[in-house]
DNA sequence: CTTAGTAGGCTTTTT
DNA sequence: GCCTACTAAG
């Protein structure tokens, strides 16, 4: 086979090896998207039909670039039958063919998060429980955690530590909300994200005939990233490999990032445990990225004490060591890295398509956007609300899920007033409550609210009862009438656009843009499906759309821009130069993850992922004083710098006063330039930029709030600045980072970080369970320990 | 019932 | 600082 050629000798073993379960180790640009495509294409020439393989990835995306990768090899008209999708796709479609054996109909709703935010709201209400000990967000991902565990409702009650645990965080009702969610949920006929994974494990554990049937049917079975793999969807490539064993798992320990959503390191580090005769095969070689960057991120990946050993190399040159930087506030880190980018950019060494900054948090981007606007740096954020995500794709969404299903009651709440006919909170509520009173549904009630005895006045049932029509006629067409012109009607008879007709507000037009957009896909979506004689009606869109996410819409890296995004978003990707940005302890690593090793664990992980993007050059940076939820706040350069092997970096570039100075006069220029900033935004006029528009609607007072917080922390970061010209800012600090210190009323305490403010040092004292403190050592009267 | 104003909250987010 | 979600007045 021609196309082996194309492997390395460990890449071709791990593609010609089918007889048994496999895991294939592919460290960082390692290939192993290549040996994945590679691998199916040779199962095919081995005789596997194309429908008897199951492919999973984590986003649709993956799923349709190893598709279209696999048609060039073997063809669309093969490749078009491989069961190739993500792992909420490809079971959705099973549970729809398989809903009624576990209580629903094939038209189950998918509620999104803010669904099931909001349902878990009313929930904690009506049981009068206070919000604010019963956080509907904490709610939320406990009982998602627990169905990421597989714990159903029932056995969550004796599930001894989780009750325990409920016990200790003051929440004893948590199971009992549990599950009246889970009831909510099957009365609307809808499944959360969550659901998909938990309920086809219902479903192959209650109905093992099923299971025969699609283990018997998927001969072959291979998933990427299993190292983001949480233990329903192991347990489901479990069940479904039991038999054969043919099964091969693609990842990288190292690369393991999604803890917080459930994913499971161990599934990776214990596959061996898991598939006796296992063989595994490690891709080392990283065609990616120069010596220093690989070794670099080798050395910082070596603190890491759980993982599977490998030596990733590369035969590349060895390159520029990694550059690291140090500055004084936000506001110079993002003008640096701006000076470097229109520096590289104007050698010709890079292309700002091949330049990329690197976040921990999507909230830093601003300054760095400010900065780079005002260079005239073109740039892309990702990130943010996606299209999906918006209130008016949303409600588009909800009337058709509406229509597709009477009973999904989120969908209903979400637009039986939008837009705004009048029919208020209160009868909304009376309508629930009753719905909730006779076991039936709010679209029940609505359809005989005298028979309900639904407590309201004729002018409120007239409204009710012409909300009830408009969508009944809908229904009617729903299965004569396609998806594309069905949501054309629905957005204008119920109106949904027409409020948007009336102001010309940069709201109003950005909303209309936007439901535009999802016609034009809407319409796409028709014409594919009707060319290839596949129906195209409302149920098969919402279908689709439930699992759609913006990642799948955009791609269009051809453009002349830089791009920015967190370090999440950024896995898988590569660009020449790389910026991560605000390598600070408390930002990265987060608070949130330094009290835990093995969370600490995983944001150094973040880190090596960040670094092994850089294919040619990679720079770090690092503030000691940055804007934090509105106010100035005091940091240290993060340990992860530390944890690199100090050979392949380059220390702290030490600015000079003068170049220093620049800053500021740039600062400066700019206030006169902030009312062109719309003319600005043609520097980027795809309104298929993320965020566009709430960054537009924003613009005018964002920009304001903006100047405001520029120039106040311009005089403070100049005051800093001229303490710092005869005070170095590696000033030898009185008590340093990592001493105990007593304190009178907080007790015993470790330094967590020093620096300077005004003149005077200050010190962060972690101090236990008194909390961690900020004081100025001129007044705070601290003992040192030693 | 709608709207404007304010209090609280806050990582990351492949589905 | 910025966004959301709830509350008080129109």
């Amino acid at each position: 086979m021609k196309f082996l050629d194309e492997l390395n000798e460990n890449q071709r073993q791990a593609v010609e090896y089918v007889d048994g379960a496999s895991l294939i180790i592919a460290g960082a640009g390692s290939g192993k998207t290549r040996v994945l495509t590679y691998k199916i294409a040779y199962l095919l020439k081995k005789g596997f039909a194309p429908s008897s393989i199951l492919a999973l990835t984590f986003t649709n995306k993956a799923a349709r670039e190893m598709k279209s990768r696999i048609a060039e090899l073997v063809g669309e008209g093969i490749a078009k039958y491989l069961w190739m999708g993500t792992f909420h796709a490809i079971f959705s479609r099973i549970l729809r063919a398989e809903a009624e054996k576990i209580g629903y109909t094939s038209n189950f709703s998918i509620y999104d998060t803010s669904d099931s935010n909001s349902l878990i709201k009313s929930i904690i209400k009506s049981l009068n429980l206070d919000d604010k000990t019963y956080k509907p967000n904490m709610v939320q991902s406990r009982i998602s955690s627990a169905k990421n565990n597989l714990i159903t409702h029932n056995a969550y009650g004796s599930h001894a530590e989780l009750v325990e645990s409920d016990q200790y965080a003051k929440v004893p009702r948590m199971h009992e909300i549990y599950q009246i969610y889970t009831e909510k949920c099957k009365q609307a006929d809808a499944m959360d994200f969550d659901d998909l994974l938990l309920q086809t494990n219902i479903l192959f554990r209650d109905h093992p005939d099923v299971l025969q049937k699609y283990q018997a049917y998927f001969k072959y079975i291979l998933v990427d990233e299993y190292q983001d793999t949480n233990y329903a969807q192991y347990l489901i490539i479990r069940k479904l490999s039991q038999g054969h064993q043919r099964i091969c798992v693609v990842g990288d320990d190292s690369q393991s990032i999604y803890s917080f959503r459930g994913a499971n390191i161990d599934n990776i580090l214990q596959f061996r445990n898991n598939y006796a005769n296992a063989q595994i095969f490690k891709l080392e070689r990283n065609y990616r990225s120069t010596k220093a960057i690989v070794s670099a991120a080798n050395s910082l990946i070596d603190k890491n004490k759980n993982r599977i050993p490998k030596t990733v190399y590369t035969e590349k040159d060895e390159g520029e060591r990694i550059k690291v930087l140090e500055l004084n506030s936000d506001f110079e880190e993002g003008a640096m890295v701006a000076k470097f980018m229109k520096e590289f950019k104007k050698d010709d060494e890079f292309s700002y398509k091949d330049m990329a900054i690197l976040y921990r948090t999507n909230a830093q981007s601003r300054v760095l956007e400010d900065q780079l606007r005002k260079n005239a740096i073109p740039y892309r954020i990702y990130g943010g609300l996606s299209f999906y995500q918006r209130k008016e794709i949303k409600d588009v969404i909800a009337y058709c899920r509406l229509i597709c299903n009477p009973s999904d009651e989120e969908a209903l709440k979400r637009v039986i007033n939008t837009p705004a006919r009048g029919i208020g909170n209160t009868t909304v509520n009376k309508l629930l409550e009753t719905a909730a009173l006779h076991g039936v549904t709010a679209w029940e009630v609505m359809g005989d609210m005298l028979k309900y005895n639904l407590p309201v006045h004729s002018g409120t049932a007239n409204k009710l009862k012409s909300f009830r029509e408009m969508i009944a006629v809908f229904m009617e067409q729903k299965d004569t009438i396609d998806a594309y012109h069905l949501v054309d009607a629905v957005i204008k008879t119920t109106g949904l656009i027409t409020e948007t007709y009336s102001d010309h507000s940069p709201e109003s037009i950005s909303r209309r843009e936007n439901i535009d957009e999802l016609l034009n896909a809407l319409k796409d979506f028709y014409e594919e499906r009707t060319e290839s004689g596949e129906s195209a009606m409302l149920v098969d869109f919402l279908a689709e759309v439930s699992l759609l996410t913006d990642q799948d819409t955009d791609n269009e890296a051809e453009d002349e821009k830089i791009t920015m995004m967190t370090v999440h978003a950024a896995k898988g990707l590569e660009f020449k130069l790389v910026f991560v940005v605000g390598m600070e302890e408390s930002l990265f690593p987060s608070a949130f993850a330094v009290e835990s090793a093995r969370e600490l664990e995983e944001e150094r992980r973040l880190f090596y992922v960040a670094i092994t993007r850089a294919e040619e050059r990679c720079f770090i940076s690092y503030a000691t004083s940055r804007f934090r939820n509105g106010q100035m706040n005091f940091s240290n350069p993060s340990r992860f710098i530390k944890d690199i092997d100090t050979q392949y970096l380059e220390f702290p570039i030490k600015k000079s006063p003068a170049e220093r100075d620049n800053y500021y006069d740039d600062d400066m220029d700019d206030f006169s330039d902030f009312g062109s900033r719309r003319a600005t935004r043609s520097y980027y006029p795809k309104s298929s930029d993320r965020n566009t528009s709430s960054r537009y609607t924003n613009d005018s007072s964002k920009s304001v709030s903006r100047l405001r917080s520029l120039g106040r922390s311009q005089s403070q970061s100049q005051s800093q600045s001229s303490d710092n010209v005869d005070q170095p800012i590696d000033f030898t600090p009185t008590i340093p980072v990592g001493k105990f210190v007593k304190h009178a009323k907080f007790g015993l305490g470790k330094v967590v970080s020093v620096s300077m403010s005004a003149g005077s040092e200050k010190v962060e004292v972690d101090f236990g369970s008194a909390g961690t403190k900020t004081l100025l050592l001129k007044f705070a009267k601290l003992e040192v320990l030693d």
